[in-house]
DNA sequence: GATGAATGAGACTTCATTCAT
DNA sequence: TATGAATGAAGTCTCATTCAT
């Protein structure tokens, strides 16, 4: 029986959630146990099973969640810069954010992946999340080939590239204690650029 | 005096260490039991640990074993090249390479790392073995820029974005299915080489 | 507000604890497994670790019950007697009420204290309890000696080597099938009492 | 097999025994392990089981050598004495040695016995031992009745509780930092010689 | 809705003992 | 005799999950 849509409800998950994503971050997936999550969110271990089904259920929600809001956060932010280099800088910011506030998201979905039963299922459902951005972004790409801003390149291989070094990185931070993550995301966008910019009166990117 | 045995040491970690990996990259490593290894290797609990001393103590050094052997194969693959752009290109290959045999030992590694008593420790090993290829990659980009094949530019922070690039890599081509990897890396490569390189008489690379 | 439901925790503390000291004495601390307290208990594995942190644990938080109880009810017994003679005749039948309901209760300290990681910290607690119990029984004797029942005696060290007797007759009684312990007790005080009772008419042994 | 009674065979026995007995007292029984009796003896593991079936064994064989090693010098220091008095204060020095020197064999007997699945067998041995010491002490005793120094006391109850003090006296010292054994000695030795010397002209003992 | 005591399968690790060499 | 690698039963403890109240 599904727990009801009433206020009270809503809250809890939230609270239960949150609780959650802290200790998860804190010592990982396998490290947090449901006592943990009981202290952090106050609530007792009933109240946790009564919202969610499972440990399992309980961090994918978190992460869906998590992702769906970040999501369209990111894409308003892109959507209002002019030029597709622009855009493409502003990813980078955006990236570098998201890198720094979901502290090892990406590596706490690994974990989640690595030691799950359901390796398939789980990568499937990620997938698709990271799919759904990546045709995003690539579409950003396209729009600067068509209009003539880039030169024509393969939009959706290099995204492709492009996220799996921003995820890496969200990985690193965690690794790599002087890490300077704007400056690396700063370098590695305007070296892309450098690659992508069309040049004007065959004179590559001198006058920019 | 005993008897000059063979030396059966060196053959069974390498067995139990193969055994392990089985295990590990099919599983993760929390989802790996002792028992899984003991029924992989042939042997009893007992060989296992009298050769290692925790299931920790295996984990680290297969993946130290697996690591080692290949830094040195890749940095001996790269230094053959002429040009720099065409050590760039090589080494994109060589990761190529990695992404594929390592099969998610990025997300393993992570895992590990994740449910770590030890994190602050496993992270600064790893950390170390890190820096010390980005080293040689930084130090093979700055060549360039000194030789004036390449546009000044800041290669240490480059070459982490690139370096998070491909290990991000190395955990997508698990979650999806149909990444063409070599295609990837080469669009992404040779973007990269088309910020970086120096243009000729003001001409780029119109030329390609 | 949860309801007052009956609190069940001291009961099954004290169900626990009475499994946990029927199975140490009937096959010492080392050779007694949380699966034999399980089954002598009747209750789970998990609620035996919910009440208590460890089988170290366990063991002494039922050690010290036993001991505090056993104390109060000692001295209780003893302060009722008019002469200093009669408290110690006394103190022999406490002890031999000890020993028989203890039924190696000394060994199996001196076991669980052989083979504790902690002997440091485990000798020092029961210390302390048997330096409490010699400051009261030194106590009586000075009193003895002060009102002249008995001549000048150093307590303390006598003290010392009465209880170690009671001590060792208590894990006597586990090997030498035939001991009469109230007879030995008995034989122990009165020739004790022959050395310590004064003289009548003043001719004690105050020219020693 | 029995192992042969060569003369390398006894010095290899006494080697291990030796080593056992080190280990023994240092950790007890339980936390020694083979591999400890394996490091301290710099003989190998098949050496050890080649002279003796098991570690009971060993334990056992180890406890009684010293035993019967002992026993013999004590009542040799006991016969060289004229009056029963002085027999006995010179027993009462001959087990403080024993005490120290035995650093807790007491309470190692014990731990072992404690966690013996042959209890019964264990403790029939040891009662052995003890009875015998007993009946050289009551012997002595005895004789003190006989020839008029001690009064009439029932021997055998007596040296029952005055072993047990030893013996409990010897698991003292490993508890109770400050203990002054010989004092403790003394005292009870005189105490119970108050007890047992018969008066002279019904006077006490001042001519002592 | 909520509580928290209770469950029990299963994990890692130890260590006395064996046996091929 | 001696070695030391190998065995595997058994132990303690954890923790996701359940359910009576």
């Amino acid at each position: 029986m599904p727990p009801p849509r009433t206020d009270v409800s809503a809250e809890r998950r939230t609270q239960i959630i949150e609780a959650a994503m802290a200790c998860f971050t804190r010592k990982g997936y396998t490290n947090t146990t449901m006592d943990d999550i009981v202290a952090e969110s106050g609530l007792s271990k009933g109240a946790i099973y009564w919202y969610f089904h499972s440990k399992d259920d309980l961090f994918t929600t978190a992460m869906t969640s998590l992702f769906e809001d970040w999501g369209q956060e990111a894409v308003a932010e892109l959507v209002q810069h002019e030029t597709t280099s622009e855009k493409l800088r502003a990813g980078g910011r955006v990236m570098v954010d998201f890198c720094r506030k979901a502290q090892g998201l990406f590596s706490l979905f690994l974990e989640f992946w690595a030691q799950s039963d359901r390796r398939e299922q789980v990568g499937q459902f990620w997938a698709g999340v990271l799919i759904e951005y990546e045709k995003v972004i690539a579409a950003i790409i396209d729009e600067g080939v068509q209009n003539g801003e880039f030169k024509p390149v393969d939009a959706e291989n290099l995204v492709w590239a492009i996220m799996a070094a921003y995820d890496g990185l969200a990985a690193y931070i965690m690794l790599i204690p002087g890490l300077d993550l704007e400056r690396v995301s700063e370098v590695f966008v305007e070296t892309l650029l450098g690659g992508l910019v069309a040049d004007e009166h065959g004179s590559g990117r001198q006058e920019e």
